[in-house]
DNA sequence: CTGAAAGCGCTTACAG
DNA sequence: CTGAAAGCGCTTACAG
């Protein structure tokens, strides 16, 4: 392979020369820019990425640390931010933490050795230390559904509160009088905002109980195990939002098992959007988050603010939208 | 942070013989070797991998290059590969083709400028070229379900023939006598081996007919469709085969529609073993691959070589395993 | 067993 | 507008 040393002989320039024509880093007298141009096509010269990554601190890589990618709502994310990432000519390294902080501190301090130009964490468990050393290194960071505390840096995530009363609503308006909820561990900041819309609407019902909340973890057994409890203590429930998907999906199954139908018996919404939930039977109701949009959103403030687009510390909150199958007709 | 020769300084030696207990690669004597590495824990040094990167051609990263990470198929595989690369202290970049040849291209372009150690291409569209460009190049690379036309590389998949023969047979046994098989694009190799399989068993029953057999995509969408050709031509056929879990899937849809009861009436088994085929409705029997399995093995193989151990250019093939569930009891 | 020095292939002040 | 040179932080023959 060329190297620019090659380019700026068989162009009759120095080294810096070649640099700066390619970076268009500084004004270079068009003729001899021609020229440079010229001798790069010719020797079908590339630019080493290792080289400038090197020199600049920056590989031009940006790395997504995520749960775990076998979870169906987090492809989706992956693929957001890897196609905004690939506009702009940049690579993913993905890493799945297992929602573990030390994987999560093991992935920042190798990915620092790399240089890679910032991160994306759409995990629950990163540390606090963790941002802040990123922070004053200078390196960029953007986080998916983390609490507020730290304004060190840009946090996108759903509206899940006004999503969460967006589904109780919902299901009273199908009818149901006795909604139950199973929520999801509450260390994660969505399902506490999502226990408190349901809390919130449903609170104001008449012959609510503090006992038709039930805990999961936000995974498909959970579910199902929630609606086992919830029926064993309420058997008349005729309504249960689920903090997620997945645990929607264990709850129909528990109540496939237990020959009570779905909707006609008991009516339930999930909560995210994964395509999972058209392939049920019957196929699920939900509050879908705009994941794919969340991932490139991510990806274009990170982007940004590598660039040196400068940096703002908000925290943006997307809207999320009801989609009404046939789980709560 | 500190760097080699803050080290070098710190322990009254040469970056040289820093460089060499680091890295084990020459006899240091032991004393000088202690004198070190309580210079190194003192600094809490850590080598820079960029630069170690451009001196020795490669970075410690494996690209991952797979259709989508949105098809169910493959975050299995990707989780596979990244567990066994991070046992090695490797990371992995993943890219997204679309079976784009284009798209793979530009990522091999691009991911080479970065000194990637090695390339996993889980991807039906690689070109020969390519593969032949890095072999050429001395970068290792391994491929997924591809043709054996090219034995230049390790090739892993999974024994398709055989797990298609174990499907239809199954349905047989089942009490299926008119047997339908739903293939997937004949440029696949694992399309074309299923399809195979499926005639070898199926060619000898009496009454068989090509006209069983109808085209999909391996999507949910073209099994839906493929169930519908198939009732019109065949309104008495009693089970069907389809050419992956997908279009099961949608062809579990379509029969719901038309009020066909599975497995009552018609019985459907799929191939893959994605997650999915645990929460349709009845659950789905299928040939599970190995597909976590798979990605370990090939990262394990890619490493090996990436670490000098010489390269096999095998073709793989692992044993698949029919999972029987509702849809075909 | 160890060091000095060149090299990996760029970028970027500093001069001019 | 352009070049010489130092620097990014390692590895690796080559001597000794």
């Amino acid at each position: 392979m060329a190297t620019i040393r090659d380019v700026a002989r068989l162009a009759g320039v120095s080294v810096a020369t070649v640099s700066r024509v390619i970076n268009k880093t500084d004004f270079v007298n068009p003729e001899t820019a021609a020229q440079v141009l010229k001798a790069i096509e010719q020797l079908q010269y590339e630019p080493n990425a290792v080289a400038r990554g090197l020199a600049g601190k920056k590989m031009g890589i940006i790395a997504l640390i995520l749960p775990d990618i076998l979870n169906p709502f987090f492809p989706a994310l992956a693929r957001g931010v890897e196609d905004e990432a690939q506009k702009k000519g940049l690579t993913v390294i993905l890493g799945n933490s297992d929602d573990l902080g030390l994987k999560e501190s093991t992935y920042i301090k190798d990915l620092k050795k790399k240089y890679v130009d910032g991160f994306i964490f759409a995990s629950n468990t990163i540390r606090e230390e963790d941002v802040e050393s990123l922070r004053k290194e200078g390196i960029p960071i953007v986080l998916l559904d983390r609490g507020l505390n730290t304004a060190s840096c840009p946090v996108i995530r759903s509206n899940n509160r006004a999503g969460a009363k967006l589904a109780v609503q919902h299901l009273i308006e199908r009818g149901c009088q006795k909604i139950a909820h199973i929520y999801g561990p509450q260390e994660f900041i969505t399902a506490r905002e999502r226990l408190l819309g349901y809390e919130e609407v449903v609170g104001e019902l008449e012959g609510y109980s503090p006992s038709l909340m039930v805990s999961g973890k936000f995974d498909i057994e959970s579910g199902r195990q929630g609606v086992e409890h919830l029926l064993t203590r309420h058997p008349q429930i005729d309504g249960i939002f689920a903090g997620n998907d997945l645990m929607a999906i264990g709850a129909l199954k528990a109540l496939r098992e237990r020959g009570i139908l779905v909707p006609e018996q008991v009516k339930v919404c999930g909560f995210d959007g994964i395509s999972l939930t058209e392939i049920t039977e019957p196929e699920l109701t939900t509050v879908a988050q705009p994941i794919y949009e969340m991932g490139g959103l991510a990806a274009r403030i990170l982007l940004n603010e590598i660039e040196g687009g400068g940096r703002e510390n908000t925290i943006i909150e997307l809207d999320v939208a009801l989609i009404p199958r046939k789980s709560t007709r």
